[in-house]
Formats: C-alpha cells, structure tokens, sequence
DNA sequence: TATGTTACCATACATCTGTATGGTAATTTT
DNA sequence: AAAATTACCATACAGATGTATGGTAACATA
C-alpha cells in the first residue's frame, strides 16, 4: 500500500468507501461514471484497475458490484479533520487539515461533509463536549433547534440555530455564554452546514 | 411486520441478513436460487416478491443486488434471548435491562470490535445517552475507571468498572443508579469488552 | 526525440440481472 | 368441490454489467 495514487483514484476510492457506507454496498461500474461524469465505463475500469494494482480494492472479476476495499477490513476510516471549533468563543478555523483521526465506518459521512473538533464546553447541555468530533453536512438548510457549525467574522462556531424575524440567534445551552444575535444582512457571517452526528474516542491519545 | 412468513421465507430472508453481513452487500437473484438449488431466478423472484409484500424488505427496481433489509437499524438484528448468549455470537436484545444494549450481527466483524446501543441514562454523567452507539472492543482487559459493557444475569450494561480485592463493582455516574457489586466468582457475570469510542447520529433528534 | 503514464473517448460483446408470462403440482382454505 | 396459496419450472427479453480493443490528447521522463 506504499504506492502512490493519483488524485483522480483518491476520489474514485473515497467515493467507493462513501458508497460502501452509505448504501450497504458497492457501486457498480456504470454509477461510478455517472458520478464522475465519464462518458464510458471504459474508463471506470482502468482507473479501477489500476487501484487494485495499487492494493487498495480487490475485485471480484465478472461480478456485479465486485469491489473489496481492502482497506475496510478496518473497523476504522482515517478522516481529515479540517479544524477546530468552538462551542462557546470562536475559533479560528484552519485552512487545510490539521489533523487526521480514525473514524468508525458506521459513521455516516454523506457526501462533501466534513469534520471538526469542538472545544470548550459550551454544548454541554446538548451532549457535545470538548474534544468530541462533529460531523458536518452542508447541504442541508438547517431548521430551528438544529445544532449547526458556522463562521462569524472569521472564527467558527457549534451552536444551536435559531431563525427569528430578521435576525438569526445562535444559542449555547450553557448559561455561561449568552446567545449570539446576528443581523440577517451581515455580511461576514456564514452556515457552514449543520451537525449531523459527533464521534468521540475513549482513548485519551488525542486531545 | 406482524405478517407470518413460510418456512422457505424465513429461510432467504436469514441468507439475505446473512450475506449482507459476511460479503458485504447483498445477493442477486442467481446467487439466492443457486444457494438453494433453484433453477430458476423466476422462483426466487416470487419468493423476493412476497417477503417483500410481508415488509421484511424493500427492493429497489431494476437495480442490482438491490434489496434492502428493513429490519431494524440495518445493523441490529432482534432475535431471541434464551440460549443464544453463551452461543458465542450473541445476537440478542434485552428489553428489561436498565441499560440495555443491542448486540448486532456485526459481531462477525473485522478486529472484533462490535457495536452497542445504549439504552438508558444511566450513564449520564459519563456523556454517554440513550441511543447512542458505542464501539467495544473485546480484546482488551479492562482497567479501573473504563466504561465497560458487560452480561450479568443474561442482562447487558454499559458501565464503569472497578476491581477490588474479591469483587468487582459497576458504577453508573447516575446518581440515581446504585452501584451494582458482583464477587469474582460469580458464575453469571461476563466483561464483554471495553467501550473505546462512542457515535451519535443527530438526525433523529433535532429540536 | 522517443517512450511511458495518465485520462479520457467510442464501439463492441458475452454474460448477468431483474422482470414478465405461462404452466404444473401439492396443499390449504373456503 | 372450487378457489386460493405456495412452491417450483421453462422460456423470453430489455437493459445492465464487466470486459476488451483501439484511438486521441496532454504531460512527464529518459
């Protein structure tokens, strides 16, 4: 597993394990195109090919849906973690990964989500602590009460969401921090995406 | 779901549920006549047909291996208590436990490592709530302190363990848990493993 | 300059896959 | 006795699926 991939194999196989994880099995070699928008199964199976001369997949010829990750005999997926992020005062939020952590493969990770590491307690009422990872979808609007990451003048932040007149209120169940109110017109505030799951490890390695 | 099945039901509907879980995805209709000597992917068909009228699947038209099993969780399989537990693959649900846990089919899997469903609250003050799913790890004998899932009386529970001179005691952080103490030789007490992560889907908690 | 690698395309083909229709036989229900 | 259900079979077919071959273009390497 020394090899090197190319960046093209490294999303086919991201999208295998995505595919995996999500719909319960692989993909065929025709939803592979038409994902990527290739034309031609054709060249679905050379990039597929030249992944298992790589080791990352075994194929099973001539069957339907025949790929094996052989890297998900693992229980666990390493993941980027792309920042850290505050519960109670903004973060800064890094701009490439800062960390990498092993995610369980029942973690549902949709498509474009991503990761980010909480700090600071102030979800402690929701469950969320400091250290916990959060699984982050950003294609979805996210509705009152939902939990959802987002940027504030250039610090991010993991609060619950809630929609007003004209302004957005995002709440801390921790009676420590006020709610942050913020005008609907403001500029330099952004959703990012909403939190869909959090992972925590026992293990006291990461912190 | 109350819809009874046939015998030769019950019997694919068990191969369904027991490739999905060994290969990873499920069967075509060839693979299912071939494991039971039809020669005809029509019977199969017929039989795919009628589980799936009963509500035991749901399938996917016109899409291979696209059979989907409705049952539970995807990852929890129900089956029934009395005698199954000291089988070794204990595919078993405990409904008056306190803490009750779903020991899933998944216990076939890769490094052992297996999955539980917490049910209960009494683990609160470890972070850990109903619903949520840990991740144990078998293989690892437990030290003071770690939140342990364990059999006591063919009853599960995820709690803290400690070791003392002749007895062991499991303390929920709960304090309206009292800890339960159990001598060392008790015969009807099992470790089951170490919970060394934990996972929390939000979606069905928003709000 | 020649060679190889990567990344696509088009066409073609045997086989697989799900589905449909119609038939036989045994058993159960009405 | 008639009707329905269950459990198979054979045949057929459109479309999906994996595979093979040959071609173009961009780029890097020797």
């Amino acid at each position: 597993m020394s090899v090197e991939m190319t960046e093209i194999q490294k999303k086919i196989l991201e999208f295998l394990i995505e595919q995996k994880v999500s719909r319960g099995m692989p993909p065929t070699l025709a939803e592979i195109a038409k994902n990527f928008g290739y034309k031609n199964r054709a060249t679905v199976q050379q990039h597929l090919q030249a992944i298992e001369r790589k080791g990352f997949i075994k194929r099973n010829h001539r069957l339907s849906r025949g790929i094996e990750l052989t890297i998900e005999d693992k229980f666990f997926i390493p993941r980027p973690v792309l920042g850290e992020v505050a519960a109670g005062n903004p973060l800064v939020i890094y701009p490439d990964a800062i960390d990498s952590i092993e995610l369980p493969t029942i973690a549902r990770m949709p498509k474009d989500s991503f990761l980010l590491r909480v700090k600071g307690d102030s979800l402690k009422d929701a469950y969320i602590f400091s250290g916990d990872i959060v699984i982050v979808n950003p294609n979805i609007p996210p509705k009152n009460g939902q939990i959802v990451a987002a940027i504030l003048d250039d610090a991010a932040l993991v609060k619950r969401f809630y929609k007003k007149r004209n302004e957005i209120e995002l709440v801390s169940e921790n009676p420590e921090y006020k709610p942050i109110t913020i005008d609907k017109k403001y500029q330099n505030f952004r959703i990012v995406g909403i939190v869909i799951g959090i992972y925590r490890s026992m293990e006291k390695k990461a912190g």
